[in-house]
DNA sequence: TAGGCTAGAGAACGTACGTTCTCTAGCGCA
DNA sequence: TGCGCTAGAGAACGTACGTTCTCTAGCCTA
């Protein structure tokens, strides 16, 4: 078995792994489970990743790459206005379920504070890059302003707030119409 | 042993689980621990709540009360400044480790759904009296407003920015100077 | 065809933990 | 003094789960 394969199976693991640690959290999984659901053996499993903590911090290293990614995309040369968007349909999302690395925190605490950390850190560096495109007279302050929007949107549509996003919007373009 | 002997207990046991479960997460503090914590016996432990699950529920319950009862009596006749005055200092504690809530509800999901969204609905309702009181035209979304304001904030500074509540204070309150 | 390598399935192992049970010491009271 | 009640300490039980081990089937090569 080469090498594209052995990653095929790590897709599929990561797959598994982040429907299921996202959807119920990380300890409420087990290894075997997951490995059901990834269709892959135990012993592959663990050759793999060899333990769940690694694969654990794989899981949010590769979901801060997607995440992170498709919001660039859709945003593309738009702005604020473009971010908020996309997290309105994100909230909108069948399985949208806050802020999985917020999640994973607030559960395994220091554990994983490094892949929490570079996520914010690398989202608010984009933010930052926001602000400049915009403008702001200072820059720093207005990241971290989109981040708590940000943040602070996604929390609380988490718990079942329908008008988050549009509230959130609003304070950070104060002067939009509608 | 008397009722008022009962209650004492509870209130030993109640510290002891708000103390270690607040600073590492339910899961990983186990019934044996936090009875040692408590200095109480395991018998009398599940007299006084029957299982974990309905000791972290009252867990919950009485941070809820305790929380929001504190920063009521500090805002006092005060308004928005005077909350996120009393963000600083709370963001700044020894302990400090976000919200217990949010950890909560991202550890243990729809099991804990319920005191959570309690206590999101009774924080809301007091930033809407304030948002009432400060004469806003729209106090609902002022409300969810500075909702996401406070939550984003203590988020942000969970994971370490230094300045979360000013930044938060600034987007609330935009003609502030300083 | 024989031999050995690989991979999968799942049994097995050790540990942790939620919960219950047992044993004993002390105290109130007849 | 003897009896019974209570409470504490911690052993014990059952289960769950992370991790490792075993067994077997298939396949590649000489």
């Amino acid at each position: 078995m080469d090498r594209s394969d052995n990653s095929a199976h790590e897709t599929r693991i990561l797959d598994a792994a982040e429907r299921l640690f996202y959807a119920r959290g990380v300890q409420a999984v087990g290894m075997d489970e997951l490995r059901t659901a990834a269709g892959v053996s135990l012993k592959r499993l663990y050759q793999s990743f060899p333990s769940k903590e690694v694969l654990v911090t794989a899981y949010l290293d590769r979901r801060d790459e997607r995440w992170l990614s498709s919001l660039r995309t859709f945003v593309g040369d738009g702005g604020v206005l473009e971010v908020f968007t996309w997290l309105v349909q994100w909230f909108g999302s069948e399985d949208f379920r806050g802020c999985a690395f917020l999640n994973a925190f607030g559960e395994l605490g220091d554990q994983v504070v490094r892949p929490v950390r570079r996520h914010k850190d690398r989202l608010r560096a984009y933010l930052r890059e926001l602000a400049v495109r915009e403008g702001a007279s200072d820059p720093d302050l207005r990241a971290d302003q989109l981040l708590i929007l940000v943040d602070g949107a996604t929390v609380t549509a988490m718990l079942g707030r329908p008008n988050a996003a549009g509230a959130a919007l609003r304070l950070a373009l104060p002067d939009m119409r509608g």
